[in-house]
DNA sequence: CGGATTTAGTTTAGGCGTAAATTATCGAAG
DNA sequence: CTTCGATAATTTACGCCTAAACTAAATCCG
């Protein structure tokens, strides 16, 4: 309890440095998404899946296909469909065949979403910039430009036949 | 399909820089960590947590308490207890009462579990490497500090009375 | 000693994640 | 126009995660 002892444990003293980074990386991100859904949850009764959705949805006042939806989100068809059916029923969200394609159905904010989203996303940069104020300005911009690297190297991976 | 769009794509253009890094950061290590799931159970028929859970105790040779494990792992005591039950059942652990303490058990590893874990975590270095290949040693020196700095200051903030 | 509090671990209910199977529709090719 | 493969979305089964309620043992202290 008194030493913050973590996933980065792990570690052995030989362990490759891009293993650490990885297990820091991991240990950071755990950190900051458990206190945002923390407080997502305490001030909003409502979980981080859920936000992303609505700001989404915010991002594209046209709408967005379920499909698009979980590409932006980055999982699977089936949490989509889930989080749609809560957040329609909690009256944030509508939902209407799209003109064209019957399979498919466009998802928007509705009146009240963009309401109750505006106050969440206020509130959640401000969460963010606190948890990140460790770092400059200069600090922030730097590990932007790492993670891009890094990110983009994934993703190229990705494409390649799956490289094993 | 074509372009990768991700949680990324929350962004609005005037957002905050911190709240860009965050997605990134969290984009990244959903990157590696869906990867990395996916080669586990491809090829050891395991998940992550259940690694996880095992290299804490080939850190720990004199056995883990079942709070001191889920201190590491950064978990709920919850999951230790079941992913103990699944490990103990597939015999890659043991279990003993604690010495002194009839509440509190030791897991340690069997031997199975050690010659298990060997070859899963020489694989598993193989991974990162290669996923972190795109930074350079320097740049991924670079990025475990930063890392190091955000972590200390997330953890930080967290013993201060949970300041909101 | 004996009751109150704390601590170790388990259990339960419920959310989110996946993969895989299923249904409905689309679009193309015969 | 009909069949066949691809695509949009849903459903199912199952794993991990949390919070909260619970049991049992240890510890604190009057």
């Amino acid at each position: 309890m008194l030493d913050p002892v973590d996933v980065e444990s792990r570690l052995t003293h030989d362990d490759h440095l891009s293993v650490r980074v990885w297990l820091r990386l991991l240990s950071c991100t755990n950190l900051v998404e458990t206190r945002v859904a923390a407080r997502l949850r305490d001030d909003f009764e409502t979980t981080l899946p859920r936000f992303d959705f609505l700001s989404q949805l915010e991002r594209h006042p046209a709408g967005l296909r379920m499909t698009e939806i979980s590409k932006r989100m980055m999982v699977t068809g089936g949490n989509v469909t889930r989080i749609a059916d809560q957040l329609l029923t909690e009256g944030l969200i509508t939902r209407s065949v799209a003109p064209g394609d019957r399979r498919a159905s466009i998802v928007k904010l509705s009146a009240a979403g963009r309401r109750a989203f505006a106050e969440m996303a206020r509130r959640h940069e401000d969460w963010i910039v606190a948890m990140f104020a460790a770092l400059a300005e200069a600090e922030r911009t730097q590990l932007y430009a790492l993670l891009a690297k890094l990110k983009r190297h994934l993703n190229a991976a990705e494409s390649d036949g799956k490289n094993r």
